[in-house]
DNA sequence: TCCATGCGCGGCC
DNA sequence: GGCCGCGCAGTGG
């Protein structure tokens, strides 16, 4: 892959579906088959995906707060140790300071046993902090908000 | 239940 | 800069 997209891709709008992970590669909305978060420490993050994966996210209509990565445990997917501002956080941690939009896209289920990737449109990182998370363990966690030119 | 696959990063030349 | 190897991962067949 060349360059990085900060912004929408395409013609994709919010709003649009996606069938799966792989057509989100494909499409080049979300490159990453599995990994939540595509960016790099130094340009910030391009694109996420909410999957109710963590159990210390929290959305809102206007605002949401994304988990930081690391510490879960593989199968479960519970909180199991401290998460660290690490190479792997520092994407998002970046984009706080960058401002950039993010492509934000969330699994949903239209159906049981059905899944989609919706795309939530253009957000922001606003903030970051760490702190003690449902499980007792030091969770980071990135709050977005829309993105506003 | 198993395991592929793409990516960022660091090491090396 | 370019190449390579490593470890990881908000899947999914």
């Amino acid at each position: 892959m060349s360059k990085p997209v900060f912004g929408h891709v395409g013609a994709a709008r919010p709003g649009d579906l996606f069938a799966s992970r792989q057509e989100l590669a494909f499409r080049g909305q979300h490159r990453p088959l599995r990994s939540g978060v595509c960016g790099t420490a130094a340009l910030g993050t391009e694109s996420i995906v909410l999957a109710d994966a963590y159990e210390d996210d929290e959305i809102h209509e206007t605002y949401f707060w994304y988990a930081g990565r690391g510490g879960r445990h593989p199968q479960t997917g519970q909180q199991v140790a401290n998460q660290h501002l690490d190479a792997r956080n520092l994407p998002l941690a970046r984009s706080a300071e960058t401002g950039r939009p993010v492509r934000v896209f969330r699994r949903i289920a239209p159906s049981p046993a059905d899944r989609q990737f919706r795309y939530e449109g253009l957000w922001q990182v606003v903030h970051c902090e760490r702190v003690v998370g449902r499980s007792g363990f030091l969770v980071w966690r990135f709050r977005f908000e829309p993105w506003r030119v």
